[in-house]
DNA sequence: CCGGATCCGGGTTGATACTG
DNA sequence: CAGTATCAACCCGGATCCGG
């Protein structure tokens, strides 16, 4: 992108991630953690691979992005955030928060991914009850699975289906997201479609909590 | 801009806000206030007035600005923000956060507007003694004047010259905001050619706040 | 002066095909 | 799997022009 040229902290900022597609690549990667390009490319429906390659180099040379190259024994090179693009998680949650409102209203051939649920999730989730003995939910949402952990007073989501599971939630995309995150009751979830199997107490052990700071 | 038809809010945010320029433009209507087209265009130098015209109609279409068309005694019509476009705050802040540190390193001859400053000093400045009587000060930095006014437990810094400051504080852009941010000492900024005049406890008065919240 | 509209050259994006 | 190559369409930047 060309710069700004302007002597001014948003324009700097927007200097190095204004450009179409480069935040979303932040997201993947603060997702996914060190991930292939394959990853990376099934993360980001619409974006030509010509393009992804272009932005990993210019964030690459912007210091967001480091690759891994893999060492002898024949892997598969990994990209990964720096330190100074995983102090973009503001940004993309500031952004989020303000652009979430809007999905109501947005067309129903847009893409999803269930592992979008996790930056959502991370953000909102919190332990309720810190001194039980953790527990598993299993997230099912679109395309894929996620695992959610509780125990010692945190919450830890990740990609993947866990072994495991005290609880499995699975219905819309929309639909889970307002149950998990305390928008809408068990009754009205399950008529919109969300399924939940297992021990429904371990739902309740993950609350919403929007009171994190005070600029929310 | 094109959407990125992705169910996701950092997306949904982008797909409003991601384009050149518009994140630009709101800041210079958080800091103006109700602005003309002529001040916008002061306040974005290089931006081509044809792509002005274009983003105020695209962001009046998407609910960020409104028009205020002018009564009848002939005067110029005025943009403003809507609720929503002043919501994006906490946006803007993110990015200037994140983008402020690479500064240092800007070129020479990069643009420089007094009234950007007014964003980071009114984020980062606190009244530090609500109970005596108000002090103004006055900020010169580049081709106009900042007031800067502490009272009652708050500060208000506005675009302008204040009628009868009680100090003024005047030097170079990154040395002035180091000096009123608490990065550089009276000393310091003395070097670097920042000069005060008036009553220097003024200044004190005012005092960077760098823990509002738990996100910073 | 204010608030644009118009035109044009060049760069970027999006879509797809292709290759080591 | 990890890109490169190609090409059309669009958008941006720079300039000029025009009606109030």
């Amino acid at each position: 992108m060309r710069s700004y040229r302007q002597y001014c902290g948003l324009a700097a900022g927007l200097d190095a991630v204004g450009d179409r597609w480069t935040l979303l690549i932040v997201r993947e990667l603060l997702i996914l953690g060190p991930a292939r390009y394959t990853d990376l490319l099934r993360g980001l429906p619409g974006i030509p691979t010509n393009l992804l390659a272009n932005r990993l180099r210019e964030m690459e040379a912007a210091g967001l992005v480091e690759r891994q190259e893999p060492a002898p024994p024949v892997a598969t090179p990994l990209v990964s955030l720096t330190e100074r693009g995983r102090a973009l998680l503001p940004v993309i949650e500031a952004v989020a928060a303000w652009g979430a409102p809007t999905l109501g209203g947005i067309d129903r051939d847009a893409e999803f991914r269930t592992h979008w649920l996790v930056l959502p999730l991370r953000r909102h989730l919190r332990d309720a009850d810190p001194d039980k003995p953790p527990v598993c939910i299993e997230v099912q949402a679109g395309d894929g699975a996620l695992s959610v952990e509780a125990g010692g007073g945190t919450v830890h989501v990740q990609v993947g289906r866990p072994d495991a599971p005290d609880a499995v939630i699975a219905g819309a995309p929309d639909a889970v997201l307002a149950t998990l995150l305390g928008h809408a009751t068990l009754n009205e979830a399950r008529k919109r479609g969300v399924r939940v199997t297992g021990n429904r107490r371990a739902l309740a052990r993950i609350i919403p909590d929007d009171g994190r700071d005070s600029t929310s």
